[in-house]
DNA sequence: CTTGCATCTGACAACGTTGTCCAGGCCCTA
DNA sequence: TAGGGCCTGGACAACGTTGTCAGATGCAAG
């Protein structure tokens, strides 16, 4: 009988425990109200920052209330799942035992299996995989910070980085710099403070020396779409150099030589190459640049919409105009439709329902996904153990002709 | 030396000599065969473990010499960042001292914190969460679970959730089901092996009794644009009833008869629901429905190609078309594009340029991202206490007039 | 020169998991 | 039948953090 004796002395040992106050095994759910002390609004102060002032608990004074007491046994409160003990005690089997069983490991009979997963599956045991965390090193998931989710360029390139991740069994935060170095900065440093294994970066700032100590300490880091500033780093980008300068190319082809050039601001590593560019583009065409032409700064639909209707009018207007991203592409196709005359244009990045319009939008098309795929894949062999200097790739671009970019200078 | 005083009845009843021995053990991570159930994916092991095999500190004996601390500062060792310990070595102060400066807590001498900071910036520390969490209970993080991150009515959603998320000291961790109900599952289940606060859930599935037990055991749960299946739970849909019959309504007004409905799978909630809302406006104008107009199914281009051009065939074809989804708009768009006739149309969800086609698309639009901020807001209330029945929100849509749902019946 | 009282500080035990290692039981061989 | 090797099961100590509590320290009042 020497498994009474075992289910006995576990028996005691859990009653003796912090769980003595539950007479019950199934406590349903009945939600109480879990208000704990002062959370409230941020538990882990994680983000937003924040010193709180109205602290209720004031334990200097070293009295006992009742609330304080309550708040003591923090493990009966709140979200108290049942653990491996639990299971354990529940199917009178050691912790380790339950351990190899929901890890699958071998050593364990098929009928003290059963009682286990049989334990389990009462109790609506799940592993927590924070102690798990803590224990083994690594957490199975990476960050992505990007500019914003909601811009159809960066949604197939996270949803690019979450697919390799997750054949990688891993899991995906991500978060939006909103083109805030700042808030990048911030975002990083909590997916750090994580334990994150790896940081896919879409940068905003141009420093992230803040980013060494992290690195030396492990985390596997490459940088998309645009280089990391001041420390050397992995990174995968498209060639925005050579795609605009085929694009503005094109351009010239088709007849035009008064070309304007809308982009981004020039914080922003892929605004200045596109626009080194069309500047190349124009020089081998022997083509002296207007500055008038050229036009860098916010991407927000009233200031394209202004630089637009500003080089296409007075005297000399340009004929054409290459717009540095999509966001900028389609606030000119806007302006365009409601011109009386053709003016060409080609974009940066590919948009929906180019091929819709009349005429089709022509674009330098790049291939999000593919870049975030890419970025991943590194990242991910970084993890494996790969090493070596730092590496920047550099994706191709492909001209896409749908009618805008082909047509003649008007007159 | 030794802390003889712990629980020393459990020492004593096993082996009674068996701390002295083993002064050193150097383990690599051996890994033994993973007989795992299916799960696919191996957690944590995904990533594979480096082990430094150059580690020269063992302090196994677990006592801190002045030696071994100072042989442990090179914090360049991968993988093994400084801890609050090495702080706390470094600053000639207690572990607890520098807990309390890390998280800004009361009680601390201006110059014991400056000596503390000092450490922890030469070390380049920064506070492992997983740890915090584990013992705080909460882990500041929300998981969402989409169909598709890449898919232009989800990104916006996303970003809105962080947005609310990021509001209350939260991250988001986003998982794409890829419309399966499997993978659906299994995400959600990972999502709460990490513990997460809370989840926002698209369901693919039409089952959620497998979050029983997790809802029970306090995670917040909201479910968005479609209801949770075989559970009651929170909902924050759009009126998909109320849109559909508006729009068909509309091409009713128009002059419309024969109305053509292309949908999403029968499996899918708001496919449902704007097919009764199909019939409803129907119904209302007292036009039978020839169900050779109705189509329900995949929403890939092919499939809603063929059944576009299956209505659009015959002797007596469909005048106009009402679009389930904005995939269904976009690929019904291209094929009126190719036909020699003017056919109406209207879509469910607003697409982007919808105004610049000729004519342009009317649409029933919805707004992503106000469904996403209500769900958030909806979850993060119940982490704050608010308890009651799970509610159903509906959000009210809006029809968009731009020409192509205004279109009189051909001839 | 005590006493009292605040203020600061640090030892210690959790939190839930996994790696290590030993103790039995079993089967097999000699 | 004894002795050796598997196999199974369980006790224990980490992992890095925070809550508790008691010990130091300083300073004012008696």
């Amino acid at each position: 009988m020497l498994d009474a004796t075992r289910s006995w002395t576990t028996t005691l040992d859990h009653h003796v425990g912090h769980r003595s106050d539950h007479p019950t095994d199934h406590h349903v759910g009945h939600r109480t109200d879990h208000r704990r002390d002062g959370l409230a609004d941020d538990p882990m102060d994680g983000p937003v920052a924040q010193d709180d002032p109205d602290d209720p608990v004031d334990d200097r004074t070293g009295q006992r209330t009742v609330a304080e007491t309550a708040a003591r046994r923090p493990a009966s409160r709140y979200g108290n799942r049942p653990t491996m003990k639990d299971v354990a005690a529940r199917a009178g089997v050691g912790l380790k035992t339950v351990s190899r069983v929901v890890n699958g490991e071998p050593g364990v009979t098929p009928d003290t299996e059963r009682r286990v997963q049989e334990a389990i599956e009462a109790l609506g045991f799940r592993r927590n995989d924070s102690a798990r965390v803590l224990r083994k090193g690594r957490t199975a998931s990476i960050g992505l910070v990007l500019e914003d989710l909601a811009d159809p360029f960066y949604g197939p390139l996270s949803r690019a980085v979450e697919e390799v991740a997750r054949a990688h069994g891993a899991l995906l935060i991500n978060g939006s710099s909103a083109e805030d170095p700042d808030r990048e900065q911030e975002l990083v440093l909590a997916l750090c403070a994580r334990r994150v294994d790896g940081l896919v970066i879409i940068p905003a700032a141009d420093d992230h020396r803040y980013l060494e100590p992290e690195i030396a300490a492990g985390v596997a880091t490459v940088f998309v779409d645009r280089p990391a500033g001041k420390i050397d780093a992995d990174a995968v980008l498209s060639d925005s150099f050579g795609g605009a300068r085929d694009g503005v190319a094109h351009l010239i082809a088709h007849g035009h030589r008064r070309i304007g050039f809308i982009g981004d601001q020039p914080r922003i590593h892929t605004a200045i190459e596109r626009l080194r560019g069309y500047r190349a583009a124009m020089e081998d065409a022997e083509i002296p640049v207007d500055e008038a032409w050229v036009s860098l700064g916010l991407t927000d639909p009233e200031r394209v919409r202004a630089a637009a209707e500003e080089m296409l009018a007075g005297p000399d207007p340009v004929t054409a105009i290459f717009a540095g991203n999509n966001r900028v592409t389609v606030t000119v196709v806007r302006v365009l439709a409601a011109l009386d005359r053709p003016v060409a244009l080609v974009g940066f990045d590919d948009i929906e329902l180019a091929d819709l319009l009349d005429p089709g939008v022509t674009v330098v098309a790049q291939d999000a996904a593919q870049l975030g795929r890419t970025a991943a894949e590194r990242l991910f062999r970084q993890l494996d153990g790969a090493s070596g200097a730092p590496e920047r790739v550099e994706l191709p671009t492909r001209l896409i002709q749908r009618g805008s970019g082909e047509l003649p200078p008007a007159g």
